[in-house]
Order: C-alpha cells, then structure tokens, then sequence
DNA sequence: ATCCCTGCAAATCGTTTGCATTGTA
DNA sequence: TACAATGCAAACGATTTGCAGGGAT
C-alpha cells in the first residue's frame, strides 16, 4: 500500500502510514471520524482534513473502496484484495464482513463486462439487522405493548 | 406502493403519488434533486423537502432502497421488487441497471442467515467506467499525450 | 533547498428541521 | 372539522477548501 504510493511519487508521512494501516487492517469499514478517533491516541496533533484528504487519495489510487455514505458518515474498506460479502445493519449502522463465503462474482463481472463496462471493483452487500438489533427491536416491541396495556 | 402508503395510515397526496410512480419506474437510481427537476415541470410547488421527506417515508416502509450517497448525492432505487445488478461509473456517477442477469442472491443471503443476521434486501454493485466514459478517459490521455509532445 | 503535506479555520452544500398554511380523509 | 402533509426558510453537520508553516526527499 505504501509502496503504491512511493510508486506513485508522494511522500510517505507517519500520518499516511497509520491511515493505511487502520484501513488493511479493519473489518469494520470505519469513518473518517471513527479512523481520526482511533488514532488519536498516538497522533493528538493530527486533524480531520488530513484524514479526508488521505482517505481520499487512497480511493484515487483505488487502494481503499468507497462504500459511500451509509447511515450519516462515509465509509471505506481497505480489504480490497479478499472479495467478500458485507452485513449492513439498518439499525445500527454497522457493516461487517461476511468472510468464508465463496463470492461468486464471476458472473456478475462478465455481465458488465458484456454490457460494455470496465470493471474495477464488486461490491454486494445484504441489508437488515445485525443479531443485536434483532433483539433490541423484539424488546422495543415487548416494552410498546406492555405501555398499551 | 400507493397501497401500502393508505394500508400503514398514511394520506394519498398528488406528490406521494408523482414521486412514487419517478422511483419505481426509473432505472437511472435519481437522487433527490434529479426527481425534483423530473417531477418540476408538472409541480412547479413543490418544494425539495416535501422530496426528502417523502423517499425517506419510503425507504422507512420498505418501498425503496437508500443506495447511500456515492458522487455527492443520495441515491435511490425503487424497483426493489426485481434483484439486479447495479453498474456504478466512477467518473459520470451513473447507476445502470444490468437486467438479464441471473443473479445469484440466494447463496449470500444463506451465508447472512447462518451468521444470525435477519436479510431484508441485497444489493450488488459492480464498479468501473462506463461505455461512454472509457471514450473519454482514452481521449484525455490521448491530448495529454499531445501536450507533452 | 524545494515544494508537497499538514493542520487550522472558514466556506460549502446536501440534508434536516420548525412552523404556519393547505388539503386529505 | 381534525390533523397529517406541504412549502418555505433557517439550521445543521459532514466534507471541502485556502493558506501559512513544517517536514520528506
């Protein structure tokens, strides 16, 4: 990742290298919020817009997907090279990934290619709710019909 | 879809009725605006919130797909009713649709399922340029080419 | 030594919200 | 007639931008 970058002639800084190190490393596709928040700790002096504009050279350099902006904030996923499934939930607006399965994405990259696209990147994402919302909604819906009784 | 608007308690107005019939016959996935401009020319009142409050009514009752924000808008797909493939061009921000596939959404839901995750809908996006916009990137490399020279 | 990158603060703009008015049921 | 929906304008907040100082090459 880094050496894409060299490559590419910019200018390696310790800001960049622990962006990309969160970003290949998380499974949970972060923010530019959740990202300048977990490195805080070791980088108090660094600002958001550094993050932005870092966060975005990466998806230029198409090193880190854009999976754009769910729930309120914009989120990335720098495990570009492991195709994999992922869990939106509507709730609480977590994406994970769904490793282990056998993506078959075979199909639908010949199908745009036969529709005349050039093909960068598959994405497929199921949507609904996480384990944990499941029973936060079940509660909900207890805790509403207990006040109407 | 107006059904099920009157079904959950909600009223029928001239523009519940317009915005739904633009989403669940476009196959471009129109932002806010882009229904606005459509639906301008019939509803010169109708004001952009009456737009957004009604999609995200929507998208609440499980009429229409938040795509998210991928460009600089909010994205939206209507026509939930038929799984298909989305073809997203990084450089126009267009969203086809790639009908005619037989796409293969029953292996990734199993694999949701067996991770505890209740599936409401799931959605596939291939990623690249589009016909017209591989022209235009050759082009452009093609003057800069001629510049340098 | 060059000039790209960072960090701060201000600006931008898609989206949301409050509220008086309108129109559906 | 009641009250939800609309339309306007103001508010909001995530993201972008401009620029001066600092650091990588």
């Amino acid at each position: 990742m880094i050496q894409v970058l060299r490559e590419a002639g910019h200018r390696i800084t310790p800001q960049r290298t622990a962006i990309a190190k969160v970003l290949s490393s998380s499974t949970t596709h972060p923010s530019v919020e959740a990202i300048y928040e977990e490195l805080y700790p070791r980088f108090p002096s660094m600002s958001l817009a550094t993050v932005y504009k870092t966060v975005a050279l990466f998806c230029d350099l198409g090193l880190v997907l854009d999976l754009g902006t769910l729930g309120d904030e914009r989120r990335y996923d720098g495990r570009i090279t492991t195709p994999h499934l992922h869990l939106l939930c509507e709730r609480c607006g977590a994406i994970e990934d769904c490793d282990g399965t056998h993506l078959e994405t075979d199909s639908m990259q010949r199908a745009a290619e036969e529709a005349g696209f050039r093909v960068r990147a598959v994405r497929c994402d199921v949507i609904g709710l996480c384990q944990a919302c499941q029973a936060y909604v079940a509660n909900e819906a207890e805790t509403i019909k207990e006040v109407i009784e």
